[in-house]
DNA sequence: AGCGACTTTGACAACCATTATCAATAACGG
DNA sequence: CCGTTATTGATAATGGTTGTCAAAGTCGCT
């Protein structure tokens, strides 16, 4: 049976209010910042079991870090990924899912599943424009 | 400029001849088998020179590991690969290419990128069965 | 071919995200 | 309230990947 205790209770709340996809190292810190003394492996517990229990999604950055959000709708869905600030919208595509198991029907693989991400650049960091290191004031 | 070392054929020509997506381990562990004094080190420095050369596809295993394969088309295209045995099938799809730029045009994201992958059982793995850890003879 | 400038290599250490340990703690049914 | 038992968390261990840097190799040039 699954306990109910404060820690999986402060994670799913720090998910929930974080606008984008969070690695386990970030929530983990900024619960720390937050006051709670909740310790790094619970946090990765906790996010490993809201994934498998289908009220987070993962994936995986381009760095190979596993990233978790609170999903917003129980549907089937996919991102759309701000590079920069991370905010993420949910989306919905019938005609790629269909694709996506006509294609392995195709070549006779069964039990498909799919990954697809869309990353790009948001309009708020679009319009901020392209990122200098650094704006030396010009003379 | 780029200099030509055996060792960065050497990984070209195995990678060329790896039949789906190999980690930069495996790549390493079969040059030694062959008996190639290449260093690990050099393995993952030549692969990703070829990723971002083209030549070479990468993607992110389940499990976080990079991935790479020798690219058949140097058009842009995506994969179905087998989880069972990686077997690999490059797949074209201009219809979700669309569906990927409109849908960060229709949310005012620019510079979209996407990653679209599709993973299954291919036929062979799917006819051997389904998988059991063991098959202990009945008493 | 010989030379020199500049890359590349590779053994090894360092890094870092993630997982395993395991004694102490806390949740929950009765 | 109590006993059972899942959960927690500090720490160690794991494992893929990258950094280090002296030694070796590559290539343009003569
Ligand atoms: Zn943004
Ligand atoms: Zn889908
Ligand atoms: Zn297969
Ligand atoms: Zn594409």
């Amino acid at each position: 049976m699954k306990r109910n205790t404060w820690q999986r209770q402060a994670v799913r709340s720090a998910l929930g209010e974080s606008a984008g996809f969070v690695s386990a190292q970030e929530l983990h810190a900024s619960l720390r910042d937050a006051g709670s003394p909740i310790g790094l492996a619970t946090v990765y517990r906790a996010l490993a079991d809201l994934a498998v229990e289908g009220d987070a999604d993962s994936l995986q950055s381009v760095e190979g870090e596993s990233l978790y959000r609170a999903c917003a709708s129980p549907r089937h869905h996919h991102h759309l990924i701000c590079r920069s600030c991370g905010t993420t919208v949910e989306v919905e595509a019938d005609d790629v899912e269909e694709w996506a198991a006509a294609t392995a029907a195709r070549h006779g693989f069964t039990e498909p599943r799919h990954v697809i991400d869309v990353f790009g650049l948001c309009a708020a960091c679009t319009s901020a424009g392209p990122r200098v290191a650094a704006s030396p004031p010009s003379p």
